[in-house]
DNA sequence: TAAACGGTTGAACAATCATTCAACCGTTGA
DNA sequence: TCAACGGTTGAATGATTGTTCAACCGTTTA
């Protein structure tokens, strides 16, 4: 995503209700926490990384194994894979020639069938 | 994002737990539910996005007033205000010149509050 | 030791997407 | 009626990103 300068003049037109503004403004959540609120949700926004999650959820599965379910190359999942690593969603352990990875912990779980629930209206 | 084929052959190595990948096979969700929750978290992997949702929750605020705070041309607000309108994440009301928007429902509010909970770990 | 296999990785490519810019529409008020 | 303003929109552009391809690494086994 390109990131938008923080430092740039504000919108050209006049501020039309300052004191709703100011107010809310105080209560934002700092850019920080927005931008890895953000970074979390892109992570479950490809629906391969959310097809991953749902295929490793229970029984730890092996790379072959879930590209086998995706019907996806090898490749492709570990890429997905690594992004899943680095974003914690996802642990895993060597066996001799094979990784087993699973779901790092229920919290992911949980935002998920929330989501579910909420697509489902 | 570019979506992989279907019926492209599997990966080219043996499927060794055919019987675990089979029984996970039959529980995983429908390939719509899977598109559907990732475009869902899609809308939500968008900083500027997540700030517009943080913006207009409680008191609706006019598209002037949420560029002012978010430091944004209204062009650009705009823009993302149309996709989280289309995802019915957000619902407005026009007042004379001015288009009030707020957030749509409770649901959104409680997955993004459970998203905050985790990374702050 | 060498081949086979599971898995990882980096570069390249194609597709997606957020912001900018300019033009435009509808409402208001002089 | 016309200018000003809030807001929307389409095209263009630059950045990000998912998959492919080929090469590679570590482990196992013949």
């Amino acid at each position: 995503m390109k990131q938008h300068d923080h430092n740039a003049p504000c919108c050209e037109c006049d501020e039309i209700h300052s004191d709703v503004v100011e107010k809310r403004r105080a209560d934002m959540p700092d850019e920080g926490t927005l931008y890895d609120l953000s970074d979390f949700f892109k992570i479950l926004g490809d629906s391969t990384r959310i097809s991953i999650l749902f295929a490793i959820d229970g029984e730890p599965k092996c790379v072959c194994d879930i590209a086998d379910l995706l019907g996806m190359t090898k490749s492709a999942v570990s890429h997905q894979l690594k992004i899943l690593r680095q974003s914690d969603l996802v642990i895993y352990r060597k066996s001799g020639k094979n990784v087993f990875y699973t779901l790092a912990d229920d919290h992911v779980r949980d935002i998920i069938e929330k989501a579910l629930e909420h697509i489902k209206e």
